[in-house]
DNA sequence: CTATATTTGTGCGTATGTATG
DNA sequence: ACATACATACGCACAAATATA
């Protein structure tokens, strides 16, 4: 049997597994669930919550600042940006 | 002359290095060597001791933390469990 | 109150090895 | 050959929490 254990992220999705990972975080920004100015989830967590390596969860990270949706600070964490 | 600079720990083994620390540390916590409420040792010890990356020691002790041996508080270290 | 040291938290960059499509 | 992904491991820097002088 094979488990289910990533709710939100098909593996086997013809998407790449960091752009499901940054999808779902996109949509938690947008509806609000992660407000300007609040930390996304580290990469750690990252890796915790949707079973991924710390590669995939960086990248998934990367993706969203490059869209301009977060601001990361070395040594603190990456946030929800204000402006939009 | 080689040196032996990691007596426990063999990074050829077929276990992870941050397995195999966990192991040490999980031995000393079982045999009393590191009592309930002490300090496991902190990550820069870990680092000297087993020389090893801090990322390597940290894992060894989330190991730990999620097996519930230890708890960790931010800014003072992590302590053996008293429960158990 | 300030300053310093220690410890954990987080992130960046890199590297090696394995596996799959 | 290449991109993706996982797992492991190294080293470095900055930030935050805590404790102490």
């Amino acid at each position: 049997m094979i488990m289910p254990a990533r709710p939100l992220i098909d593996p086997q999705g013809a998407t790449p597994v960091y752009r499901q990972v940054a999808d779902v975080l996109r949509r938690r920004i947008a509806s609000g669930e992660l407000p300007p100015n609040r930390p996304v989830p580290s990469e750690t967590q990252l890796e915790a919550e949707f079973e991924i390596a710390r590669g995939t969860a960086r990248k998934a990270i990367a993706v969203l600042r490059e869209d301009g949706l977060v601001v990361t600070i070395p040594g603190r964490g990456t946030f929800v940006n204000p402006v939009d």
